[in-house]
RNA sequence: GGUGCGGUAGUUCAGCUGGUUAGAAUACAUGCCUGUCACGCAUGGGGUCGCGAGUUCGAGUCUCGUCCGCACCGCCA
């Protein structure tokens, strides 16, 4: 047997028991006379004792070790004369009788413990000695339970966990494919699922009811630190559902997994919100509600003063900033070169400063009067020392710069607390995105998705502003999973495809199996999916999902540990009858 | 495709307005030390300043190009 007990669970009980321990060398601390070890693996750290005068050899023994050797210590269990409140096992230590070295280690490239020298591209390409560390290996812990947890809850509930495959058909529609040639048939090729949709919707015409499945997606899109080209998603599908159903069934799975991984409680239903009340008051389809800040609309107030800025915007509005109207002009500069910044792109920033003695101090006060800007005030709700920051254009860019500016207001003020979690059920998305690009509609969720009934009318005549049955559960403004209501009615669907410009040839060639499928009787159905990997990150406060993933990506999609993707011998690519164009590769080599 | 930041010892970084032999901390090695737990003390080794051009008497420092990493915009139904 190589061990008898891990190095986290020895307790002061143990105390005179002879045990076995294996693990890695943390750090070796030599007193001169005596030396301490420090052991670690998975469940925690425990102290080994070597004494010189109760056996020199095996003291010079463990004098020779190093970092992350890894050992086999057999020993007696004893009380610490000086005892480490900070580690569970500190108030014991192991008095050492036998060591192996089981291997060797040679000096890792960065330290392995919670503070780590390591810098990000170091620790990607270690990531195997990454993983070593408490703080990695805890959120691959905490993922594992929360898969634990969604899967007990989806289990009590009748969700059947179903696997669908990962080699599928191309659909152009939505992100890019990962594609995979075919041998077999020469010239074709799979495509990796974006996410299982058209299968699990052919579950629900198999009678399946109720579904789900922890399932591994792939999109060719940019990496972001909250993007990864394969991910994981909570894919879920009911049959015979309301919308109501459903967002009730997955608000239980989301308080489920709070109070059993992180034990908070929610003991209030989560509040909804129409995505265009989401846009009007907070600029954003996935508002972060921890605090408040909601845009406030001026344009009616600000006419016929000579401001050109304002007289000419489509859209004014603004939001009040508790107490900052103590704001210095250097602060103020700060936050005017931030909505400047190309990524946000507004023009300018308007303040309005509502002073403790009650009177108003402005950037625009040569256009407009103490009456105005009082009034102003009183719509904001502004109490003295607030200050106002206000900005003007075309309604959609506005209300997105007004977006940023909030949220980095509300991380100027500290009221971003990543351990207070603000969930809401985001409702009524539009069905349809226009495209300038393209010149079309695109379907804003999926060209599955259901259009609202009362809105089914206007399909024709008011494409643009249908809504559809869609839904997103929004926290702490991070989308962590959406959903809709399934179009189960062929003729519909049609409906559907031919606003999206799909050619009854093309639809018929990409979705042609789902509509025979809907021939047979396909049931109401509906669904949602969860980001697994966000919805991990946010349950360990972290900003990025990489730290979720045990082997993640970079920034340009490759693995820097085995260096992949990589190029494949000739014989493979002539196997798969695929021939690269060298001069295109060159050339963008070149460039 | 674009914007910004970064690349100097194993690692994390400093290095000003171009100017002597490129530094600190930590890690590593050796020695001393019997209660440490970020042990301490002493000594030592360790550098393609990402790469390539250019400007200059002289480049880690300035210019251009390039590669790599990170964050973001576009993109992600």
């Amino acid at each position: 047997m190589f061990r008898t007990k891990t190095c986290g669970e020895l307790r002061i009980a143990n105390v005179g028991e002879v045990v076995k321990l294996a693990g890695w060398v943390q750090r070796v601390r030599k007193m001169g006379g005596m030396t301490f070890v420090d052991m670690r693996d998975r469940y925690g750290i425990t102290q080994i004792v070597f004494n010189n005068e109760i056996d020199a050899a095996l003291c010079d023994a463990a004098n020779h070790l190093g970092r992350e050797f890894v050992i086999q210590v057999e020993g007696k269990v004893a009380e610490r004369q000086s005892k480490n409140a900070n580690i569970p096992t500190g108030d014991i230590e192991i008095i050492a009788e036998k060591l192996v070295v089981l291997n060797r280690s040679e000096v890792p490239p960065f330290t392995i413990e919670d503070n780590t020298d390591g810098g990000d591209d170091l620790r990607m390409q270690y990531r195997y000695l990454d993983l070593r560390r408490s703080a990695v290996r805890r959120n691959l812990e905490l993922r594992h339970k929360m898969g634990f947890e969604l899967r007990r809850y989806l289990n009590e509930k009748g969700f059947l966990e179903v696997e669908t495959p990962i080699l599928i058909k191309s659909t152009p529609e939505g992100a890019r494919d990962f594609v995979v040639p075919s041998r077999m048939n020469p010239g074709q090729f799979y495509a990796l699922p974006q996410s299982p949709q058209l299968y699990k919707q052919l579950l629900m015409v198999a009678g399946f009811d109720r579904y789900f499945q922890i399932a591994k997606c792939f999109r060719d899109e940019d990496l972001r630190a909250d993007r990864q080209p394969e991910f994981t998603q909570i894919d879920c599908e009911m049959s015979f559902v309301e919308q109501e159903d459903v967002l009730q069934m997955f608000e239980g799975l989301v308080k489920h997994i709070f109070k059993y991984v992180r034990d908070v409680d929610f003991d209030y239903s989560f509040p909804r919100m129409t995505w265009a009340d989401a846009m009007k008051y907070y600029g954003s389809d996935k508002p972060d509600i921890r605090f408040g800040m909601k845009f406030v609309e001026l344009k009616d107030l600000t006419e016929g003063k000579n401001f050109v800025v304002f007289d000419s915007a489509e859209y004014v509005g603004g939001i009040c900033a508790e107490g900052c109207a103590s704001y210095t002009r250097k602060q103020i500069d700060e936050l005017t070169e931030f909505v400047k910044r190309p990524q946000i792109g507004a023009k300018g920033l308007v303040w309005v400063k509502l002073e403790t003695d009650g009177s108003v101090k402005s950037s625009v006060g040569k256009f407009y009067g103490e009456d105005d800007l009082k009034a102003w005030a009183e719509r904001f709700g502004a109490k003295p020392g607030d200050l106002m920051l206000i900005l003007a254009g075309k309604t959609m860019p506005t209300r997105k710069a007004l977006n940023e500016l909030r949220l980095e207001m509300g991380n100027r003020l500290g009221l971003r607390d990543k351990n207070t979690f603000a969930p809401l059920w985001v409702i009524d998305f539009p069905m349809f995105e226009w495209d300038e690009e393209t010149q079309r509609f695109y379907a804003m969720h999926h060209p599955f998705t259901k259009p609202k009934d009362e809105d089914i009318p206007m399909l024709d005549s008011d494409t643009g502003n249908v809504r559809a049955n869609a839904y997103d559960m929004v926290i702490n403004g991070v989308e962590l999973g959406g959903g809709s209501l399934r179009i189960y009615d062929p003729k519909l669907q049609d409906k559907m495809f031919e606003l999206l410009g799909f050619t009854e040839e093309k639809a018929q060639d990409q979705f042609g199996f789902l509509m025979e499928a809907f021939k047979y009787g396909a049931p109401p159905h509906a669904g949602l999916a969860f980001g697994f990997d966000r919805f991990v990150s946010m349950l360990a406060g972290l900003d990025s999902i990489r730290d979720t993933i045990a082997f993640p990506k970079n920034n340009s999609g490759r693995d820097m540990m085995n260096d992949a993707p990589g190029a494949i011998d000739d014989a493979q690519l002539e196997e798969l009858y695929i021939k690269l164009d060298e001069e295109r590769i060159a050339a963008l080599k070149q460039k």
